[in-house]
Parts: C-alpha cells; sequence; structure tokens
DNA sequence: GCTTCATGGAACATATCGAGTTACATGAAA
DNA sequence: TTTCATGTAACTCGATATGTTCCATGAAGC
C-alpha cells in the first residue's frame, strides 16, 4: 500500500512555523521539509481556505499562523486536508447483492469503524500546543539550539 | 488512496467454498467474484501454505477447505494474507533527526497504534463460523435458494 | 516604472502498487 | 493422449501520492 504522509507533513511544517516570528517562506519550509516548494503551497492552501495560516506575496511575503495553537487539536488537521481515508483496507462491493459478501463486510465494517473512530478521537485529544510543548522538552533535553535552515541538514 | 480489498476478497471466497460440498475451481470462484482464475490462485496460494485450504490439479480438481471454520477469526486470514497495512497514513520520515518530526510522528504512532490494536482485536473476535451463520441467517431470511453461479448473476 | 520576490495554479512527469491479463509449464484423471 | 486444473512468470492497466516545470498575479523595494 501506498501510504499518506500529509497528516505528518503538514503538522511538521506547522509547528516549525510557530518557532518562527514573520512570516515563512515556501522555499523556507520546503528546504526544511526536503521537498518542494510548490508541494507546500499546495499543502497550505487547504488550511489557508480554513483560516488556520495566511499568506502574502512579495518582499517579506510567506506563511503565517492565524490560529491558537491551544485550540487547534490534530483531528482539525486532519479535517483541514480533507479528511482522507484512514484506513488501508475497503470493501468489495462487486457483488452487493451476494448475501455472502454483505455478511462480509458486515462484519468487517464493524471493525472498521470501531477503529476509524477510535482514531479520530485520539487525534482529537492531541491539541498541536501540546506537540509544540513535547517538541522543546526534546530542544531543552538535547540542549542545542534551533535553526530551521540547518534542523534538518545531516 | 488506493484501497486494498484482499481481506473482503478471500473471506468471500472462502464462505463461498464453505457451501461447496467438493473440490471448488478457480475458474468457478472468478466467477463468483467477478474476477480472474489467476487473481484467485494468487490469493489462495498463500492460504495453502498455511494450511487453510489444499489444491488438486486435473480432473475434478480445485480448492478444498482443510480448517475448521470454528477455529479460524479473520485476524488468523488477515495474517495469513501477509498482514497488510492497516493504515492509510504514515509518518514522514525523511528529517528523523529533526526534534519537531520525532515529535509530531511519537504522537501520530500512538494513536495509529491504538487503532491498530483495536482493529486487530476486533477481527480476532469473529470468527468464520460466525460469517458462515451470518450468511445463512439472511439466507433463510430472503428464502431464496442459494447457487454459486447464479448469486452474483444481477 | 522596473526589478525582485513571493504566492497561485495549471499541466505534466514519476513511482508505487493493487488488480487484471496472457502465456506456458506441470501434473492428475479420463 | 487428451482434457482439465493448478503454478508461476511476465506484462498491462489504473489510481494516486509526490515531484517538477512553467507562467500568471501581485506586493515591496529601488
Amino acid at each position: 500500500m501506498k501510504r499518506d504522509s500529509r497528516l505528518s507533513g503538514i503538522l511538521h511544517v506547522l509547528l516549525h512555523m510557530a518557532e518562527q516570528d514573520g512570516p515563512v517562506t515556501s522555499e523556507m519550509l520546503a528546504t526544511a521539509m526536503q521537498t518542494n516548494p510548490v508541494v507546500i503551497r499546495r499543502i497550505m492552501g487547504g488550511l489557508r481556505d480554513q483560516g488556520y495560516v495566511s499568506s502574502e506575496k512579495g518582499h517579506g511575503g510567506g506563511w503565517t499562523l492565524t490560529c491558537d495553537l491551544n485550540a487547534i487539536t490534530l483531528r482539525d488537521i486532519y479535517d483541514a486536508i480533507g479528511a482522507p481515508t484512514l484506513l488501508a483496507m475497503s470493501n468489495r462491493t462487486e457483488a452487493p447483492g451476494c448475501l455472502v459478501e454483505q455478511a462480509v463486510n458486515a462484519a468487517l465494517v464493524q471493525a472498521f469503524n470501531d477503529a476509524e473512530a477510535l482514531l479520530l478521537t485520539r487525534l482529537g485529544e492531541v491539541t498541536l500546543a501540546q506537540l509544540s510543548a513535547d517538541f522543546h522538552t526534546r530542544l531543552s533535553q538535547r540542549g542545542g539550539k534551533f535553526d530551521l535552515e540547518t534542523v534538518h541538514a545531516s
């Protein structure tokens, strides 16, 4: 299975932005994330529409956080990127009239729904502020200084 | 996301096999599943290696169930097909040295693991015999007769 | 005004993987 | 020896996450 890492990536970006004073350009974020600026814009565009970040063109432009990290959960971000499929498995639906398929799918759907519900609940329990706090704990434990441009260099 | 329907498909096949007296050919199962015989063989090959089914070549050959449906859970079948990825999302690992990425992934991994564990537990709670019983309940409710060749026709 | 810098967005390329298909070999029964 | 069935390799196809190129738009600085 090809797996979606957008949620992980976007959280990474947002937390890096939280460490910056002014706007951050797609270029800087792309360097940090080791990807392409266009990929960053694509991801951020959805968040801007939800009001979580804003963008400015031209000199001194870039991306800025416009939300309270305490008020945003991972679930909110998940929803903001379009609530992509959580589970890698699905039911066959080639023969919906087949009673065997109905019995199989009924059992699987129940298990799948339970797992999805739990995952969404867990995501709703964690705020971006908590992630940021966790990051700062790790930072002070390691003792080094933080620099967006070089922290990903290795 | 492209989603994997192998588990659903193989359960469908096994329950159809349970309704047959003698061996069932890949051809018959493929017709029932509206797919290709080779796809059936590919799926069944893994199960044969696990001892859940056996195969015979030549005239009168085909696939036969060699396990007690009461003793096999959906979890067992899941394991037999190679325990494919359950979740459609993954963590970025492009910058494992980045403390931000570590904080993000730690939070996501916990949520993901909880959901996966619950799903596997649920799958382990359902036996193939229960699915078969559910099918027969549905069959008697509908009142029609069951025929492998025609039940998928519509 | 002109240049530079930045986002915005379309279009295209690439890599992966489930799924389907074709072709041929192996082996068992009639 | 003919027929039927599995066993397996190799190929195509489609979907999609991801990456890339190109140009338009607009804001800041000169």
